[in-house]
DNA sequence: TATTGGCATCAATAATTCTTATGGTAGGAT
DNA sequence: ATCCTACCATAAGAATTATTGATGCCAATA
């Protein structure tokens, strides 16, 4: 119901009684209009006059066998078309969401776990090529919030987050790993250990994480002093300053596979620092994440099971 | 109820349910939008499910407080207001049919009762300037017919029609009257007789009419001849023939107005020859009339108790 | 004139939707 | 922590509304 602007009464015109009188209109008799909507003439002629009613209007001529319009129902036919057609519309929009083909999903990340997400986003387009993908760039200290405020649906961060709203699940584990230009001394060692690396300069990220805290403590109970000589604010930074050959640093190693893997960075085992970065995959409770999202969330399972080794995958709940 | 596309299932949403899910939408609450629909929240708990159970999706997340729409929420909302917008725009566009503020109005008269129209309808463009008006030429004997078949709403005719379909309403009492050029020998006469017409050239309409046979039989009786030398398919064209001396003509009294008040033709009375015409509005019972029409009929009786006595106005019921 | 087709109306019934009462849950205050 | 409050879901009965079958009326047709 609704109320006419400017007036006292409510109008109930329903789609129902549109859709019927339409079929008359169509049909141009009440009887094969009961016929087609499946119910008796009586309901339909009710149906019609209850709209009549309501609007104020006679709609349909019964006296005369041709034109059955008048010059109201001409007027509300228009708009009744109109109606049933946004009705259809919105039904075959709804159906192409829940079928994938239709959709929005927005995600966020920070510059690292930003570069975990791009072989996933690949997969996820080629199942659900017609899903939009916005990836918002967000400090990783944010992410969960903008989860929880539903700024974004899901989010990647490296640490567990403490809110019982939000769902966690580990998607994949990284460790820190050291790497140095090729030219430098330690380019061709085996392994090295903390002691050996208090020589070294080393480039480290200049936002506080608490991986950090921990390779600090690791130095200083191996009594190693731990020369951080530059801080720089990207990951990109710190790699092209390893690579002209100015220090050292310890970078989770999925940010240096390409460089690694073409050898303009080479990577030196360290036992003693065998630090794991578990990423997760955060998002709200499951009723209200988009298709789209569930869809994401299946193609990283999927993609973690196949990639065996690195990737692992369980679900764990916030706190 | 519609048929889905391409499913076996029935869609029931009507406006109702769509009213309360905007509503909740728009209130970002279940109990609020309660109130503004005034109703009990429990109803509208019911209403956002039943529809959620009709469509398939969840639409609103009662999880979170902030944004409670879901994806399928947002998209459903836009349709919804369309839906709604439309049926506001549908009862408005009612309200100006009953109001006059829109509305056609299509009218059917020959070359003679055309002339009779024009002043009604200057007449009603000023009270009802939103409606269109237009006038479809036709044949007499076709206007009857014309209006039956809801080609136009409302015919002028000058017979009675004897279908018991159409009312007709008196509207306008013409008569024939005799014609000359103001050079005619018989323009300056006060009256003349039957008798004396014997000598003279009549110029004709070339469509029979019950009047004419009128005509000739009254000369008949007169043991007159009637000499109807030319016989012209337009009254214009008569008129034309007539004042270029040629004839005398017989002819309704509202077409040679103009010319007989400016001099142009001279009427000549006959007082053996009084035909009277009756101008009459026809049209459907009332029930299937636009309110543009009714409009219409009530101008065309104001006009006639205004001018008095050349107009006449009774309603007669056909045959 | 009788008949047929088509729509309106009525009363009984079936179905839906509303309301009242109640329970669970999350958020905020003490 | 714990209580309190606000909010929504659920259940069952009540009220409303729609549907049906029977019937009547009217007009067109044979």
């Amino acid at each position: 119901m609704a109320r006419f602007p400017g007036s006292e009464r409510w109008i109930a015109v329903d789609l129902f009684q549109l859709e019927t009188f339409r079929a008359v209109a169509e049909e141009r008799s009440f009887s094969r209009a009961a016929a087609r909507l499946h119910r008796t003439q009586p309901a339909v002629s009710q149906a019609v006059k209850k709209l009549e009613d309501e609007l104020g209007e006679v709609l349909l001529d019964r006296s005369s066998r041709h034109g059955m319009m008048t010059e109201a129902g001409e007027v509300l036919l228009e708009y009744a078309r109109k109606m049933l057609n946004l009705r259809g519309e919105a039904v075959v929009a709804l159906g192409e969401l829940q079928s994938l083909h239709r959709g929005r999903l927005n995600l966020a990340a920070n510059e690292y776990t930003c570069l975990y997400l791009l072989p996933l986003l690949n997969q996820f387009q080629r199942l659900a090529p017609r899903i939009k993908i916005t990836v918002q760039r967000a400090l990783a200290s944010r992410i969960t919030d903008e989860v929880l405020q539903h700024s974004v649906e899901m989010g990647v961060v490296s640490f567990r987050p403490d809110d019982p709203q939000v769902r966690s699940v580990v998607v994949y584990r990284d460790e820190l790993v050291l790497v140095v230009s090729p030219q430098h001394t330690l380019a061709g060692a085996s392994s090295v250990s903390i002691r050996e690396l208090g020589a070294e300069n080393f480039v480290a990220h200049n936002v506080p994480s608490p991986l950090r805290q921990k390779v600090v403590q690791a130095f200083r109970s191996h009594k190693t002093p731990l020369n951080m000589g530059v801080e720089l604010p990207s990951i990109e930074a710190i790699k092209r300053f390893v690579a002209m050959g100015s220090g050292v640093a310890l970078v989770p190693g999925l940010t240096v596979a390409t460089e690694v893997a073409n050898g303009s960075l080479v990577r030196v085992p360290v036992p003693q620092l065998q630090f794991e970065r578990k990423l997760r995959l955060v998002h709200r409770r499951d009723a209200s994440l988009s298709h789209g999202a569930v869809a994401f969330v299946a193609v990283v399972k999927l993609y973690a099971e196949r990639h065996g080794d690195p990737y692992h995958f369980h679900i764990e709940r916030g706190k």
